[in-house]
Parts: C-alpha cells; structure tokens; sequence
DNA sequence: GCAAGGTC
C-alpha cells in the first residue's frame, strides 16, 4: 500500500518523516529546489492501513498551492470599472513555480491509495490542504483522502495524527475561500478608484498607486490616530506634595550626591488637578511637617522571566531592543531557521510541550563565547539529572497561546560564525530561551508610610536578592534601591516638603512595535503578515518613519492623513480606516467555519455591503480629493510640520507640535523635563520585561517646585540647595480666569462661541487625559498646539457669569493658560467678609477666632479658623495679626519669587502668597525667632533631626523674578482675602 | 499596477 503525505512546508514534512521513519528514510528530488521527497516503510494499522509495510512518502507544498485573480475581461485596470470587479470571475489557478510543486504531487499521487494531508492545524492550513487535495485526487481518482490533526511535532502526537486521521473540514476551507474572495474584489475595487481618481486630480500622486486594503487601511488608522491623540492632546496641570528626607548624617559632597541620597516619598492621593486643594492640603502638612511613620512593610517580591517566544513577541522586542524594523527581524529569523539555526519563526505558541527536550538544547550552547558559561552551569546539573529539574532550572513558564502546529521560537544550534544583525537576532532568541529556562529574579521591597497632617505618603525600595535569568537577559534591567530604616511609629521632619506643580505628559506617537502589538490584539493581519503590512503603508507613503535618538516612530504622511480624514468626513457606518470591518469578516469566517452560514450566502452579503460602501464613496470621492488636496497643498502649521517630520526633524513627541507654546506667558515655570515622569508607555523603555516592574518614580509629567522645604540650602552650601530647574522654579501662581475687570466683547454671553486671542472663534474640544476631566469639553484656540495663543476655557464655565468672569483672557494679567481643572466656585465663596465685615472661612461660615495655648513664640497669638467641629472643619486658617495676610486678601498676590510675572491682578478674592522666611511675619512658630521655619526649628526638641548649625542666619535662595530659580526658604501658603 | 494569506 503507498500512502502519500503531504505537508505545507518542507521543514515540517521533513520533521514528520523523522518521527514516523524513526531515522532511516530515503530522499529523492520533488522537482522543486526547496522540497525533498523522502521514503521509508511504517506500521499502519488499520482501518486505515495495512498494518507494517505500508509504503509512505513524505513531501510538501509551500504555503498556498493556488492563486486568484480576475478574468481576462477584469485584470486590466482600463478593461472595466472598478464596481465590475465585486461581480467579476475570479479564476483560481497554479500559477509560477507552483507548478513544480503541483507537478510532483501529481506525480506522487498517481501512484498512492492514500493520501494524508499535513498541513498546520488552522484555517489557512485546512485551505491549503483542499488544495492538495484537488490536485491530488483529480490525478487519481481512487485516491482516498485523510487529514491529519497534530498539535506538536513530537513523536507521540504525530504517531497518534498519523494512525487517527480523519477528514478534510471542508468549512474551514470555504471560510478562507470567502476571505480570499472577499480581500481581492474589496482591495481591487477601491484600490483602483482611488488609483485613478487620485492620479488625475493631484499631480503629486500621479504615479502612485494608492491602495486600499483591509488590512493597510486600518493599520494607517492606528498610525493617524496616535498621531491626532498626540495633536489634540492638551495638557494639564497638576499639584502634588512632595515628601523627601536625606537619612545620611554627613553633609553631601555635591548636588548629585544630596539628590541621591533623598529617599523620595510618593503621596497616596498622587496628584490633584485642583490648586487650591492641592495648596489647602499642602498649607496643613507645612504647618505640621512632622512625619510619623505609620507603616514599614518588607515582602519578596519577583521579577518574572520572559514567555516563550513568540513571531509577535519577536519582531516587537527586535524593533524595541534592537531597534529593527519589524520585518526585517522576521526575514532575519527566517534566515537563521533555514540554517538550521532556529526553529521555525512563525508560532503563535508561547508554551512548550510538556515532552520539549530542553536540557539537550541548552547543552547545545554551552560552546558560546558569550553565553555558554551560563549555558554550562546550568546544563551540568541538568544533564547529572537527566532532565531539568525545578531548582536552579525551571521549565518555561506557560503563555496562553498555541496555533497547534509550532514550538515557541528557539535555538535549534549553535552559531559561532554569525555576525551584524543576524548574530543580534540570534542572540535574542536564544538568550530569550535560556532566560525562560532559568528562575524568576526575586528581590525584596520595603515599603514605608508615613503620615504629615493627615496626608499619607509611601517610600518604597528594592533589594535584588538573586538575579537568576537576569544574569543571561540583559534585555531585563531590574535595579535596587534600598531603603534606610525605617521604624515603625517612627517621627522625622521632611528635608523637602513642597508643593510641585507638574503637567500630564503629552502621548507619543506610535513605535513600530506598538503597532505591531494594536494590529495583534485588534486581528489585524497574522503573525506572518504583520509586518508586512506595515511595510506596505510605509512602502504607500502613507506614512514616514522618524528616527528619534534610538527609536523610530510612525508619523502619517500628508497623503495618509488625508486619505483617512477623507474617508471619516464621508461618515461611513464602520470606518474603512478602522479594524472593526476586519472584526467582523473574521466573525462571518468563524460562522462558516461553524456551519452557521453557508460560504456563498456570507459572500453575496458581504459584496452587497461592500458595494454600497464602494458607490458611496465614489458619489462623495470629492471629500477625499479634498481633504488629501488640503493636506498636500496647505500652507498649514501642521502641513509644515509633517513635511518636517517626514524629512526627519523631531517627531517622537508629536511631529507637528509647537512644544508647550499652548501655555505661552508661563514666565520662569521650571518643570521643563516635564513628561518624563511615569504616565509614558512602555514603549521608550528598553526594558524586554512584561511584567511589574517596581518604582516608577514619582508622578506622571515633569514638575516644578512650588515651594522648597525647609531652607537648609544656605546652611549646608550649595549641594543642598535647590535644583534650579531652568527659569526659576516657583511660578507666580496660577491665577482664576475670573477678573472683575471684564474686557467683554459685545455678544459674548453664554452659548456664544468665545472668540480667543488671535481674534479667531475658538473651537470647542473635549479634554481626554485627566480623570478629572474627562470628556469636559473647552474652548481653545483653533490654531495647531505649536501655533496657538495660549487661550483656554472650560464650556461649563465659559460665560457663565456675564458680571463676573470675562469671556476672553486676553491682557496683561491673563491666567496662564490652561489653567488648572477645578470647579467653579460658587460667588459666596469667594468672598472672604461678609457682608458684616466678618471674616468668613472656606465653608463661607462667619471665621471663628481663637488663641494658640500650646507652649512656644505664638503662644497667646489669635488666629482665625473655620467654626465647624473638627471632622467638618475646613482648612481656613489666618493669623490675626498678620497684616500682609489681612491686606493680602485684598489682592496681594504677586509677591511670588522665582517665576514672577502673573501674580497681581487686583480683584482676586483670594491669592497663594510667597512668604519669605527671614520676614519676621514668617518667624518660626515653635522659637519665634526667624531665619527658619517651625520644622526646622533649630530649638525645638524633639525632633529627630537636629539643624544644622548655622542655619538660622541663612536665607536660601535667591527667589528673584525667574533668576536662579531656587525658592528654599519660601513657603508658599494660601490666604484668603476679598476686593 | 490592486488584497491578504501561505511559503522559501
């Protein structure tokens, strides 16, 4: 009996012929240069064999045996008009060296009573075996036909796959049928439309061909999305405590020394958008800075080894960690694999077979120079055992994923003599595999809460106890940060307490990686066409790819922008731009694959919709002729930026973005690293890992000291001081738009739209980032981010009080814009007297008055505070004799060093003031004498820090108009006061 | 000249 195999790829029908010939096999030529024939005897029980001496070949297709294409009367793109080509024949036939390959399954056939197809066990491979069976069978019609179902190529299974198998799924087959089908008439009908409706339009594209597909279209979306997430992108400004004490005793040797030093404390309520919340809380921790630890907590903690390998998985860390295009990571393991270098660089598996024989393949590179010693440590005790065992070696950990048909990817050799780009892969891989072999990386990490006035903040450090896979996976970066001791119950007095302004971090644009990862997770494309089609749209020019430092990010091209927009303005039902029309092709493939519905039934409907999407999009191609003319042709600031971009300026954070221009007249605002803090992606890390990394620093956007802790600066010189970020750090606050001063224009009530600096309409747009504010729409000007006057309003706010609040915020003594998030107060509010010249607190309650009793300079000293009990009190506090508060009230604001400008418009009923520690209004508390503050009170006991000596003649910092930027020795703090 | 999916 001769039984004919069939595989869809010569590595696999030479793996099968291994396992079922059990190593003594002969091979013959098929006719085609990649595929071997190979034959030997085996035991075939029946049903379906003879039992021994059955007569087996094994040999392979590569891929797809047939191509599809339209007939004669359609191929020619002049032949027809492109709505033909939804109703044309399509002719599915062998065509180029595909025909070798066909001949020789002929061939084979003629000869064989059985055939048992090998093809891998998805859609696509049940397609390609119908094929294999059309030929097969129509050059012999006795031919009976059998598939053979294997989840791994392991002897056990494939053994079983052989003795068991059973039929073809024919509705597997259709459903790719259909999707074959469907891609061509889709993909031509419109790629021709806009071919030859664009070439004649716009000479600019006249030799282009400008494609639609399925596929390319929504992986264009993605890219022009980011990219208009990353132009719309506004960002906010927010108020954070910051909590930091040096534990060293010796005075610091330099600047980098004291910051390294601090241990940073993070605020439980992390930021808040509001201000004057933010000041409110701050006021009350700076007026009781003393910390008590209420929590030190010490656990294990781990740093997971990475899953098998992946073709996702593995063009996304290529492009992260080497910095490869995602297809030429792919085309480079492709290469390795027909060395014999590594397995097979198609799977969707990320878990091993329980049978995989890892202790052999670790042996295997136990001869390489850079990593064989680590090979060879573990593999000693491997091979002592026989097998790997949990200890110093563990089994891979198990993903969640598996096509059935392939290991996860793997080094199947050593490979001394590879070196550029394909050494790099190798080493990837194969340093992947030996970390996944190896143990998780354990470490320890204290964390530790401490309390100030109420408000928690937590301090956490890491101890990195064993290493383990780290030592091979440099990809990994996982470093410590001890803590110093902490006691639990614990008093100390912060070094820093201030209150930093920061800004939520505008996005970035996408990474070939992070698109290689959306087009994953929305179905878009396979493993193995992923990055294809992102070469395809960069190939299009719909899109450009700018190199940043090491990273390469995904800007849309004029031409790609306006494609998409085009489409959007027509205002399909389901965009063609995005992936859901991909979704859903893939959810009628899965019915038929069901048996739900009928290959022909799934077709008809789909042209149908498709074609009145297609004479839709003909009858308004005028729109898309539009918007691509207005992208192309525009003198735009944002047209500018993306030619820009696309010949390689900056792009990383927003090709087309003017910097933080939208926040113009910030005078002397520090922060200017701002964004780097935590919000950002993964995607700028190196690090491979997938898993919880620990820190992450302090919160999201850079930050700008407001008010500096206690001024040791003088004291301990210059190492200690302030970090004087660039311009000054301490703003003058950020004022309300509110002014009495109203500079109206006429028409400007409520529901008008505001007109913003530039004279222009504003447009009203809806904020996306914060949490706070979340679909809260504002005004802003329509200009590009880079371009625009800095105008800013809320729409619930805007005009809403004609008397009060000007519609614009144009003069001098504009608020800086944007201005923070917060409600609207109610005018009660904001009036600090009454109408009986009472003093009145937050909760607009007439202030109630008391004296301080505790022992100390302000003993006998009248203050003024909220009435209510203490759980409803609010944080209204004010001394009586503090003239310049009392006169503050009035407007005082603007006494603000460091940032200057900002502060003094008249009318404000209530001002974050500077007060200057050596002014005798800001004597300590505690002493009464001035120079310092109460928590660095030099002659208070108990605290657990002494002063350093010399501290209290020391003015720190120079505060002046945006000088030297540092503020220590200025306590920003709020007061209230009325017009 | 068009798509997307296999493969070398």
């Amino acid at each position: 009996m001769k039984v004919l195999c069939v595989a869809e790829k010569p590595s696999i029908a030479k793996s099968i012929t291994e396992i079922l010939s059990g190593g003594r096999w002969d091979t013959r030529n098929s006719g085609h240069q990649y595929i071997r024939n190979y034959d030997f005897d085996y035991n075939l029980p029946p049903p379906l064999g003879p039992g021994r001496g059955a007569d087996f070949t094994v040999t392979a297709v590569l891929g797809h045996l047939t191509s599809s294409d339209f007939d004669d009367d359609h191929r020619k793109w002049s032949s027809c008009d492109p709505f033909a080509l939804f109703d044309a024949q399509i002719i599915t036939k062998v065509e180029g060296n595909m025909k070798q390959v066909e001949r020789n399954l002929q061939n084979e056939a003629r000869n064989a009573d059985l055939l048992i197809i090998w093809t891998d066990c998805d859609r696509e491979g049940e397609h390609i075996g119908s094929e294999v069976a059309t030929v097969c069978v129509r050059a012999n019609r006795r031919l009976r036909v059998k598939r053979a179902r294997f989840s791994a190529i392991i002897p056990a299974q494939i053994h079983q796959a052989c003795r068991q198998a059973n039929d073809l799924d024919q509705r597997q087959a259709d459903a790719v049928e259909t999707r074959i089908a469907l891609d061509l008439r889709i993909g031509a009908a419109f790629t021709r439309l806009m071919t030859m409706s664009l070439q004649t339009r716009i000479p600019e594209v006249s030799e282009q061909i400008i494609s639609y597909g399925p596929c390319q279209f929504p992986t264009l979306g993605f890219v022009v999305d980011q990219y208009t997430r990353v132009q719309a992108f506004i960002p906010e400004t927010f108020w954070y405590i910051y909590v930091a004490i040096d534990r060293v005793d010796d005075d610091p040797e330099s600047l980098e020394e004291a910051e390294a030093r601090l241990v940073e404390f993070k605020w439980r309520r992390n930021h808040l958008f509001d201000m004057e919340a933010a000041a409110i809380l701050f006021e009350q921790c700076a007026l009781e800075p003393l910390a008590t630890v209420t929590k030190v907590e010490t656990k294990p903690t781990t740093k997971w080894k990475p899953l098998p390998l992946t073709t996702v998985e593995l063009q996304q860390s290529g492009s992260r960690l080497l910095h490869m295009a995602p297809k030429r990571v792919l085309d480079l393991a492709e290469k390795l694999y027909q060395k014999g270098f590594l397995s097979y660089p198609r799977t969707e598996t990320d878990q091993y077979d329980k049978a995989f024989d890892f202790a052999s393949l670790v042996q295997k590179q136990t001869v390489d120079n850079a990593w064989g010693q680590f090979a060879q440590k573990r593999v000693s005790l491997c091979v002592e055992l026989g097998r790997l065992v949990d200890g110093e070696f563990q089994t891979p950990r198990n993903g969640r994923k598996n096509d059935k048909a392939h290991p996860p990817i793997h080094p199947t050799a050593a490979a001394l003599n590879l070196d550029g780009d394909e050494r790099r892969v190798y080493e990837l891989v194969t340093r992947r595999f030996l970390a996944s072999c190896h143990r998780n990386a354990e470490g320890k990490t204290t964390t530790v809460e401490a309390e100030i006035a109420g408000e928690m903040f937590s301090a956490s450090g890491l101890v990195v106890i064993r290493r383990n896979y780290l030592e091979v996976y440099p990809y990994d970066k996982w470093n410590g940060n001890a803590l110093p001791d902490f006691q639990d119950g614990e008093q100390f007095m912060p070094d820093k307490l201030e209150l930093k302004e920061g800004q939520t971090s505008r996005p970035n644009l996408l990474t070939e990686a992070d698109l290689v990862g959306l087009m994953d997770k929305n179905g878009i494309g396979t493993d193995a066409t992923i990055a294809e089609h992102i070469a395809k749209i960069i190939e299009r020019e719909y899109v450009k790819e700018k190199q940043e430092q090491r990273i390469k990010y995904l800007v849309p091209s004029l031409l790609g922008i306006g494609l998409v927009e085009g489409y959007n303005q027509i205002g399909f039902d389901r965009s063609l731009s995005k992936p859901q029309l991909r979704a859903e092709t893939e959810v009628k493939m899965q019915m038929i694959c069901d048996g739900v519905r009928q290959k022909r039934e799934v077709l008809d409907q789909s042209v149908d919709e498709y074609k009145e999407v297609y004479v839709k999009a003909r009858r308004e191609f005028e729109t898309i002729v539009d918007r691509v003319k207005h992208y192309l042709h525009g003198q735009g600031e944002e047209q500018d930026a993306l030619r820009a971009a696309a010949r390689g300026g900056r792009g990383g954070r927003g090709a087309a973005r003017g910097g933080r221009g939208a926040a113009g007249g910030r005078g002397g605002r520090g922060g200017g690293a701002g964004g780097a803090g935590g919000a950002r992606g993964r995607r700028n890390d190196d690090d491979d890992d997938d898993d919880d990394d620990e820190g992450g620093g302090g919160p999201a956007g850079g930050g700008g000291a407001i008010a500096r802790g206690r001024g040791r600066g003088a004291a301990r010189g210059a190492a200690a001081r302030g970090r004087g970020r660039g311009g000054g750090d301490a703003p003058a606050p950020r004022r309300r738009a509110a002014r009495a001063d109203s500079d109206d224009p006429p028409g400007g009530g409520p529901g008008a739209t505001p007109t913003c600096q530039c004279g222009n309409d504003a447009v009203l747009r809806t904020a996306t980032k914060s949490a706070a504010n979340q679909g809260r729409q504002f005004w802003t000007c329509t200009k590009p981010q880079g371009d625009q006057c800095g105008y800013f309003e809320w729409a619930d706010q805007a005009g809403a009080a004609s008397a009060g609040p000007s519609r614009r915020t144009n003069g001098a003594s504009r608020a800086a814009s944007p201005p923070p998030a917060k409600r609207q107060r109610t005018a009660a509010a904001e009036v600090s007297f009454g109408n009986d010249g009472h003093l009145r607190c937050d909760c607009d309650l007439e202030a109630a008055s008391q004296f301080v009793g505790k022992e100390g300079a302000n003993k006998g000293r009248r203050f003024w505070s909220c009435p209510s009990s203490k759980l409803a009190r609010c944080k209204f506090f004010a001394w009586d004799d503090d003239n310049n508060s009392r006169n503050g009230f009035s407007g005082g604001g603007g006494s603000g060093g460091g940032g200057g400008g900002g502060g003094g418009s008249g009318g404000e009923s209530y001002a974050l003031r500077m007060l200057d520690i050596t002014d005798t209004a800001s004597e300590c508390f505690k002493c009464g004498e001035t120079g310092h503050w109460a928590n660095a009170c030099p002659n208070e006991a108990g605290a657990s820090r002494s002063a350093p000596a010399g501290r209290s003649g020391g003015r720190a910092g120079g505060g002046g108009g945006g000088g030297a930027g540092s503020n220590d020795g200025k306590l920003l703090i709020l007061v209230r006061g009325c017009s």
